[in-house]
DNA sequence: TACGAGGAAA
DNA sequence: GGGCGTTCCTCGTA
């Protein structure tokens, strides 16, 4: 492979990486290095992504090579690439396994790879990494507290120097877990648990599996469950899912009602926890103010009984901070996380590929649509001008009030009306992060509107009408974000959202997903403002599903009223 | 003992 | 940088 002035990229020396959308090679090209690349921005015609440490060690911990990265990247670019990005890739990379953790006796050793003594001695003399050192046993290694392993590993980390890990993990109390001979792991399925309990460069045995919304990655929990064999802490971000593990896990393993229970605070005395266990995030890191020393969190020992040997964390981009304290003392126990949005607003990934592990799998969401196992969708952003007498409002008013002013564009309501008029008979959901915005449209549509403070008996009984098709239209405030239980929908419109929240997007999307009956493409629609921060904030929200193979189509909200389907 | 309402927390 | 939803606890009512 060449370089070919007909090709779709350009490698600048800063490591950024422009795409030329509309190239009829384009496709490949975003194939050829989304593994190691991720998407910043996305306008029309040019993306650009960016290659930085991070994705390149997500890669190199699949087994991905530097010249696999750079035969990627010259075989779509147009030019040769910098020379000093290809010295930059192939240093970056090669620092993914210069250093090692080992087990010796009770301790633990860094080793440095031969011939990496300075490196050693600058990291020993790095602020956050020389203390959790204990003694140089030779030019390259260094002993360790055991206890120190994920503080090491992140200090490490923030020092720009991931460090594989083979210490091992202590063996969980036995509990074999057969999967119910009816079920069908898909194949995705299995590489997927296969990629995390097998390592990729590494040893394996911690990770992340990032999969698409509806792709069953409760289903990947199981197997893992099932090649580990021992007692297993599944931990969640709500009690639905709580109910939606226990469900599946009841269903589709040989496990019993007695295995497989919530944890319980309240639990007599002496009763033992179940050899499954499943809880919150937020039970995990209750406070308890004021209670006595030693006393606040009384719920953390949970995390480090000795019993695990398999701690799954859903939802694993949602990882509160506490948590992760938690888990740097568990490093020897195998840790499996679960998410369709590995990103963060707030630049935490480098925890995660340090504390819960590297990437282990994915598959953009475009290749299990192409393969059935999704939901066809199509994207569309409609943009709307502010009326003429809410502009003077919108310049003067602070910063910080602009966000909502332009969402809560009252221009919405007419536009709302127009998307749903295009697909007349399709079951709908309106998502919004505005009450009072809400409100409106709901009296607007005559639909009713499920909120934070509807009732669970209520928000069941709309879900039942919905799912008959009794009813064709609700709206939902950001409940819609995680309910796991909500219906199935074709239409999805999204009229205000959280500031540049990738993720949101991304589970909203995601609520379309599920196959429909007659292979039925699903539609999403977000309605945007022009020429406020709105804009701004929709494009950083479009990023990761742009980056999964999506486009969105440009809809001005005169083109609304036009009738049919684009 | 079971529940729902209200408040605090992150 | 702010609004919203969730979860937990506590305390009141049956």
């Amino acid at each position: 492979m060449a370089t070919d002035p007909l090709n779709p990229l350009i490698v600048q020396a800063d490591r950024s990486v422009f795409l030329e959308a509309f190239n009829p090679r384009a496709d490949a090209a975003r194939a050829a290095i989304a593994p190691f690349a991720e998407l910043v921005s996305s306008p029309e015609h040019l993306h650009t992504y960016r290659v930085s440490p991070l994705s390149l060690w997500n890669a190199a911990s699949t087994g991905m090579t530097a010249d696999a990265m750079l035969g990627a990247l010259e075989g779509h670019a147009k030019f040769p690439l910098p020379g000093n990005v290809v010295t930059d890739i192939r240093e970056l990379v090669g620092r993914w396994g210069r250093l090692t953790l080992d087990r010796f006796d009770e301790a633990l050793i860094l080793s440095a790879a031969p011939g990496d003594g300075p490196l050693l001695s600058e990291l020993a003399r790095h602020r956050a990494v020389g203390p959790l050192l204990r003694e140089r046993m030779s030019d390259v290694v260094y002993t360790v507290d055991a206890g120190a392993r994920g503080e090491l590993k992140r200090a490490l980390m923030d020092a720009g120097w991931p460090v594989d890990d083979r210490a091992g993990y202590t063996q969980g109390a036995a509990f074999p877990v057969t999967l119910a001979p009816d079920l069908t792991v898909r194949d995705y399925q299995r590489e997927a648990a296969q990629a995390f309990y097998q390592g990729g460069s590494d040893t394996g045995g911690s990770g992340v599996v990032v999969l698409a919304p509806g792709a069953g990655k409760t289903v990947v929990g199981m197997v893992a469950m099932s090649l580990v064999g021992q007692r297993t802490l599944v931990l969640t971000t709500n009690r639905t899912s709580v109910n939606q593990w226990q469900r599946e896990l009841l269903a589709r393993t040989d496990l019993t009602p007695d295995d497989v229970q919530e944890y319980a605070p309240g639990r007599p005395a002496g009763r033992e926890l179940a050899p499954v266990t499943l809880c919150t995030y937020q039970m995990l890191t209750h406070r308890r103010p004021g209670a006595p020393a030693g006393e606040e969190h009384p719920h953390m020992s949970l995390i480090g009984a000795a019993e695990w040997g398999l701690i799954i964390y859903d939802e694993v981009h949602l990882l509160p901070a506490p948590v992760f304290r938690l888990t740097a003392g568990v490093q020897a126990r195998r840790r499996l996380g679960l998410t369709a949005t590995l990103v963060r607003e707030d630049g935490r990934e480098g925890d995660v590929f340090a504390l819960i592990g590297p990437k282990r799998y994915d598959q953009p969401w475009k290749t299990l649509e192409t393969q059935g196992w999704i939901a066809a969708a199509t994207c569309a952003e409609v943009r709307l001008r502010l009326p003429a007498d809410e502009r003077p409002a919108y310049a003067a008013a602070p910063d910080r009030q602009k966000h909502r002013l332009a969402a809560v564009n009252p221009a919405k309501r007419a536009a709302l009306r127009a998307v749903l008029a295009r697909h007349p008979d399709a079951p709908t959901l309106v998502i919004g992060s505005y009450l009072d915005q809400l409100d409106l449209m709901a009296a607007d549509l005559e639909a009713p509107l499920i909120s934070g403070k509807t009732p669970q008996r209520e928000r069941e009984r709309l879900f039942q009408a919905f799912r008959e098709g009794r009813l064709r239209t609700l709206l939902l405030s950001k409940v819609g974000n995680f309910a796991l239980d909500l219906p199935d929908a074709e239409v999805l419109v999204q009229v205000s959202g959280a500031f540049g929240s990738r993720q949101e997007e991304a589970q909203r999307l995601g609520r379309l997903l599920r196959p429909k009956a007659d292979g039925r493409a699903a539609h999403f629609y977000s309605l945007v403002t022009r020429e406020t921060v709105e804009e701004d904030h929709a494009h950083h929200r479009q990023l990761f599903l742009a980056e999964q193979g999506y486009t969105y189509d440009i809809l001005d909200e005169s083109e609304l009223s036009a009738p049919g389907v684009h």
